[in-house]
Parts: C-alpha cells; sequence; structure tokens
DNA sequence: CTCTAATCGAGACGGTACGTCGCGTCTTACG
DNA sequence: CGTAAGACGCGACGTACCGTCTCGATTAGAG
C-alpha cells in the first residue's frame, strides 16, 4: 500500500453516506443544496470513470488521479465530490446494493424461494457488466461487506429462530454464499450458465445450509 | 496470497507444532544454503513483528518500515527476505494453512464427517491466538484465497459428482462457509461457543449445503 | 530516471538551457506560463541553498537532501524544480557563464588585449563571492567543462590559423590558463592581488602561450 | 562515524601512502609482512580490474563491487586491500606520477628545454594505453591534483623569481598547461599527432606562458 | 608433514541517499 | 461559487552501495 496512512476501513465502503431513499438528495458528499449544473456533470464522469476503471484493476490500484483523469475532470475536483475514492464507489454502488437486498433479503422468509432467487439472478443479470465489475473486480470486499452490513441490519427483525445457528452467523453464511455464487457466475463467461441454473444453484445450496434447518425446527415446534 | 516459494523455516510461529525430524537428513545440497543464525533470527523477527501488527490493523494499513521496525530490523534488510509484505505475510501463513487444509480436506470425503469437523474446530482453538490475528486481522482476505486455492488444487482429484453444482463452485462454498463461520467463531468472546458447538454449526451448515445434496445423488445413482 | 547510475554526464552542466537572454524567461525548469509565487520563492531558496553548502563542500559531497533542507523546503519539491544537483548548478551559473563568456571571448581576437583581461578581472571582482563558490567550491570542474564547451562554439569560427597548435588545443589552453589563474587569485584573501595586478597576469601569461605565437605567424605570412 | 560519508577528499588521491621506492614494500593497505601469494593475486587482480573499469567509466561511476566483480574477488575482499576506491587508483597511479614528475619537473629549470618535453611526451607515449586511462577517464581530476601537489613540493626550492607571477601560480599553470595538453594528445587517435609534435607544441605553449618571462627578467637583472 | 594462522568466498546487516509516487491541502486565476 | 492548474509538505516505496561483521572452507608457511 502507499500513502493511505489517513483511511481507516479501506476495505469497507463508507458508512457515512445515508442509504435510505429518502436521503437520497443529500447524500453526495459536497454537494450544495443548489445542484450546478457543472457539478452534476462532473459527479456523473467520476461515476463512470470509476466504473471503466475497475474494470481493468481492483480498487487499490486505482489512483484518484487516475479516476480524475478518466473523468476529465481536475485532480483536486474529485475531493469537493467525495473525501475518498471508497466514497466514490459507494456512491456508484449505493443504489445498487439497496436494490439487490431488496430482492436478496425476502430469501429469508419468502415462501416462494425458487421464485426470489430467480428474481434475484434476473435482476444481476440484466446489470451483468455493472455488478461484474462490482463483485469480481477491486470492489469485491467492499461490496460484500456493504451487504453483509445492510442484510444484518434487516435480519434482526424478520429471522427465524434456531437452536444452533444464531441469527447473526446465519445471515453471514447465507449472504457470503449467494456473494461467492453469484461471483462464481459472473466469472464464467456469458452464457455458459443460465439465469436458470444459477437460480436452482442457489436454491440448492444457500436454502439447505441455514434456512432449512430452522424450517425443520419450527415445523417441528409447530407438531409439537 | 501471492507467493509461493518454498522456505526452509516455516514452523517457527510462537506456539507451533515440533519439526519434522526428516529435515534433519538433507545435508547434501543444503550445505551453501546452511541458513545464517543471523538471518533466522531477522526472518523470526519479522514474523513476530507482522503477527503483532495484524492484531491491530489489516495487512494493508500496515507499513513495511513498521514491520521492519517493530521487528528491530533494519527497514533494507526486509527486503532481503520477502519482497512484498504479502510474501511475509505468506511465510507466517503458509504452515498453518498448510496443517488446516490437512484437516479441513477431509472433510469433503471423509466417512465421519462431525469427527473432522472437531478436529478442525480443536485444532483452531488450540493455536485461536493465532488463527484470530489470521482471519479476523488484516490477512483475512488473503488467507481466504490461499485456503481456497489450496483446497481447489487438491479437490480436484476427490471430489463427488454433482449435476447442477460444479466442483469448482462447491469447493468455493465449502471453504467459504468454513471460513465464514470459523471467522465468527473467533469474533466471539473465548469460551462463549465452544469446540463442540462451532463443530456442530459447521456440520449442520456446510454438509448440506453442496455435499449432502452430492451424496444422494450418489446413493440414487447407486440405486438405479 | 531511476536511482543514480542513469547520469551520463555527471560531471557537466546541462546543455539544455537556453542561456541566450532573450530566453532567460522561459528558460526554467518546469516553469509553465504562470509562474506561481510559491514556486518562485522556493526555486530562490533552493539556488541560495546550493550556494551556501557549495561554499563548504564540493558538489558529490552535497547531497540533495542537504540542500532541500537548508532550503526549507521538502525533498520532493527539490525534484519539481531540477532533475539533479547538477541541474540546479546550472540555473545557478549558467547566466554567469553566459556573461563572463562574453568578457573572455574577444580575448582571442580583442585588439586592445589588455583592456579586455581587466573587463574580466573588473567583472569577476564586482561578483567575487559568487564566483568565489562557482570556481573554488565543488562546482569547480562543472563550470571549467561549461566554460570550454561554450567557448570551443565561439572560437570555431573567429580562431587564428597557427601551424603548429590546433584551434581546439589553443582554445582548451587558454580556458584553462584563465580558469587557473582566476581560480588561484579567488583563493587568495581579498585585497591582496589587485584587480590589475591579475589582469596583468592574465595578459603575461595567456597571451604569449597560444595567442602571440600565432599573431606573429599571420605577421611573418604577411610580411612573405 | 558511520558509513559512506566518511570521505573527505573524493576527488583527490591519498596522500597517506609513501610514493618513495624505499617505502613501497609497506605502501599497501593491510598488506601483512610476509606477502602471502593469494593476496599479491587479489591485488593484482584488483589494479587490472580499476584499469579496465577506468577506460569505460568516470571513477565516480564505478563501484566497488563492479571492481571486485570484474577482478573476479568477493565484494569484502577489496577492503582487506583497500579503504576506498581512490585508495586503489592510488595505488595503481602512484608510481607512474613520481616518474612523470621526475621528469615534468627540470622542465621548469632544465637547460634544454626541448629534451625535457621530448623526454615526457616520449614516456607518455611508452605507457600511452595506462596514461590515456589515467589523464582522460574518471581519474583525471585526481590526477591532476597529486600531480599538482607533488609539483609545488619540489617546486619551492628550485623556482625561478618572477616579479609578476608568483612561484605557486607559475607551477599552477605550468602543471595545468601540461596535463591540458598531453590530455588533449591522448585524447587524438593514436598515430595523427607524433611524439615530436607535441614536444614542440608543449615547447610553444608551456614555455612563453611562465618560464620566458621570468628568464628574460633574470637576463635584465644580469644585465644590469 | 602436520598444524596454525592468514586469506578467501559468501552474504547478512545497519545505514544513507536515491528518485518516484500518490496523497490531501492549499493558492491563484478564470469564467 | 465551481473549476482548472498545479505547487507543496508529507511519507512510503523499492533500489543501490556503502563499509562492517561473522562464518566456515581453503591454503599457505612455520614448526
Amino acid at each position: 500500500m502507499k500513502s493511505g496512512q489517513a483511511k481507516q476501513n479501506p476495505g469497507e465502503l463508507c458508512d457515512t453516506v445515508a442509504h435510505t431513499p429518502a436521503a437520497a438528495a443529500a447524500s453526495s458528499f459536497a454537494t450544495s443544496n443548489l445542484a450546478d449544473p457543472r457539478a452534476v456533470k462532473s459527479g456523473q464522469a467520476l461515476r463512470a470513470a470509476m466504473l471503466t476503471l475497475l474494470e481493468r484493476k481492483p480498487l487499490e490500484q486505482i489512483t484518484i488521479r487516475e479516476i480524475a483523469a478518466a473523468a476529465g475532470v481536475h485532480y483536486a475536483t474529485f475531493f469537493r465530490h467525495h473525501p475518498t475514492k471508497e466514497s466514490l464507489l459507494d456512491d456508484v454502488a449505493a443504489d445498487q446494493i439497496d436494490r439487490l437486498v431488496e430482492l436478496t433479503l425476502p430469501v429469508l422468509d419468502a415462501v416462494d424461494w425458487h421464485a426470489s432467487f430467480l428474481a434475484l439472478a434476473t435482476y444481476v443479470d440484466e446489470h451483468r457488466k455493472l455488478w461484474t465489475v462490482l463483485l469480481t473486480g477491486g470492489a469485491a470486499g467492499a461490496m460484500r461487506a456493504e451487504l453483509l452490513r445492510v442484510s444484518q441490519q434487516v435480519a434482526v427483525n424478520r429471522a427465524l429462530q434456531d437452536n444452533i445457528i444464531p441469527v447473526e452467523l446465519a445471515v453471514i453464511c447465507t449472504v457470503g454464499l449467494i456473494v461467492e455464487i453469484v461471483s462464481w457466475w459472473l466469472r464464467q463467461p456469458e452464457g455458459v450458465v443460465s439465469v436458470d441454473q444459477v437460480a436452482r444453484i442457489l436454491h440448492r445450496v444457500v436454502l439447505p445450509s441455514t434456512v432449512q434447518s430452522a424450517l425443520e425446527e419450527r415445523e417441528a415446534g409447530g407438531a409439537r
């Protein structure tokens, strides 16, 4: 690592940004309430540049100067939009994560599991390029962490009880498996593994690992 | 984890196991490469320093200068032992990984699954401090990657066939789950979750996710 | 340029700099059309520091770190102004060399030799401190080489013919003698040898060594 | 005092070594009173390597490691023979300097000037290869300085009086001119300028610059 | 014809300086 | 105000040589 003594959580997305859609308008770092069209343009250029670069190298190998140059924006201007490059990544990915979580979470308690997994896989497939960058590029660690963070928050309320596996661990395992499988999928050449196949794999792997046992327990408890 | 170069002095990590007596007899070409006692001392100091620092911060935030300083060794001397800090981490961890893999792999095809998981958990518990550093500290990513790499290599030969889940993906999921669970365990205060409980969790989560379905398939195929 | 061993002409001044007063405005190393007052200040500080250090030790014993420290400037900033310390020395001395050459060259073909030498000695005396540093400090070798280089260029056109001594050698000897004599003069305590005396010494030593014989030859040829 | 920067006179030859033939036996740096043939061989190899390298680059660009490698000798062994590379150069050149000085000095007061210059040129020509390395390679500065030093010592006693030019300066000019002329000669392709021509050039340039005027003065004084 | 002491090859080591790179701050000038 | 342009302090990077220092092997020359 180079000069990095300033960053505190380089492997995780910034958690200072509000991800709720309600706060989305104010989520940008230094954007004033008055949206200067130049600032908007710069922000867009930066996000696009980040995605472009992430296709080629991991986040840590991307320098802020590179991003700025690729965006056709002056180096110092970057900092008027984001404090760190992780923040920019956050800005790029937060929406996607939120939407995916809305599809991923129901997996934990949905009635129709297969439909849920299918929806998830379909959504990823529809944004395959983006998610390939986010999950197999340099942002993978950050994405996993953020995904886990959001999942934990939501899972607290609706989780099944399990006598052996704590909820926290169950979420970790579930998210981990999903991320691994989807990442593996995106690393395959396009078309080799269909959306349907991935959904079936997810169903077959994720479900029995944590959910099924809990369901059985509940049934056993209900039958008692 | 980058470098793969074999090192002569692997088992030097603080509380690790006894040396294999087989290494002592190889005097033929080892004469020229006889370890300079000063070099041995420096190497040990560097490994110890790395572990110490990993307890406090992730690998990327650790500077080579820091490691050298903590080891009481000159900065330039670091490079006489390792080209990068990842290489040092490798040196520190490779041994442990190999031993763990020897315990982890049988999980995939052993007859007595519970015994395997128990052995794994017991081994980790016996070196809890070390593994806590390796899995919950800054080395986590590298450890996971290396673990996966070694597992993939060995799994090629002995893996079960599965019509839906490719072997490669199965290994990814299995290793991923084990790492997640063990990491979670090590993040808990010591004593809260017993070795036995972890083994049971592993059994309950890992087994059904990928192995059980394959076993059932085999049985179905054999019954035909 | 990588670590040090790339330099080809470490003892010579850079010849990429335009020394003509006309180009003096744009001659600086990395100066853009807009002169940042901070950059100007840093450049001045570096030049002053170089002169200060040259009073004490030869150029090769002066480290860039020393120069930067003496200038109250960060080490890396040095390289934003000059690629090497020789370049800085060049920046310091180029003007002086040019001016001196304008006085030195006429010596070779001027009508009034004594006046030329007197002008030379007077000019040096007026900048005695600077020239003392440049000729008796660590920059001596570089100064001599640069002086010689410039002299050779100009001498090509206006040199006298000599049947025995090639023009190139004549210039070498002339410049060498002048440098030796002036250096010796500057090494003497101030006031011991007057400007007039030095001019007379120059006249007595330099003239007969190469010029007089050529003049005599010309006269002999003209008389034939 | 620690490493590296200990050298005080990097551009000058060591003056601690006794150059008289009488002390030649004990002049070597770390040689014991008994000359071990192995040490003799190493010393020769080092001297030869130094000369070889000096043909290609200046002294400052030659590293001790290079010399040792070129000599087929271990790096540390160098220091068992010489404290610095300047010392080795000294060892290589001291004899030659002494012999040359014995030929150069009489130039100042010999009766037959031409014979003296001819002897000088002849001697240099007979060791042309060696002197080419010493005067046009990286050792030039050191050679000039050492030559001057020795000359000054001897000149004190036998110098002519001159009302205008101090003896010290006269020696400087004389040695300087000789060195410049011989260096120029050695830079020419062999055979282009004959020994006789160089002797004549020396006679024509060196003599009038400092000696002739003094002679005339003496004659004028004698005639008075 | 040993035996002791030197010399050597090998290379680890602490140390200094190198020149590069990326960071984040700041200043200046422009529109 | 937002931007372009870029100087700057900062500090880690990895490299190169330096000169010192053990550490065996080898190999004289003295007993």
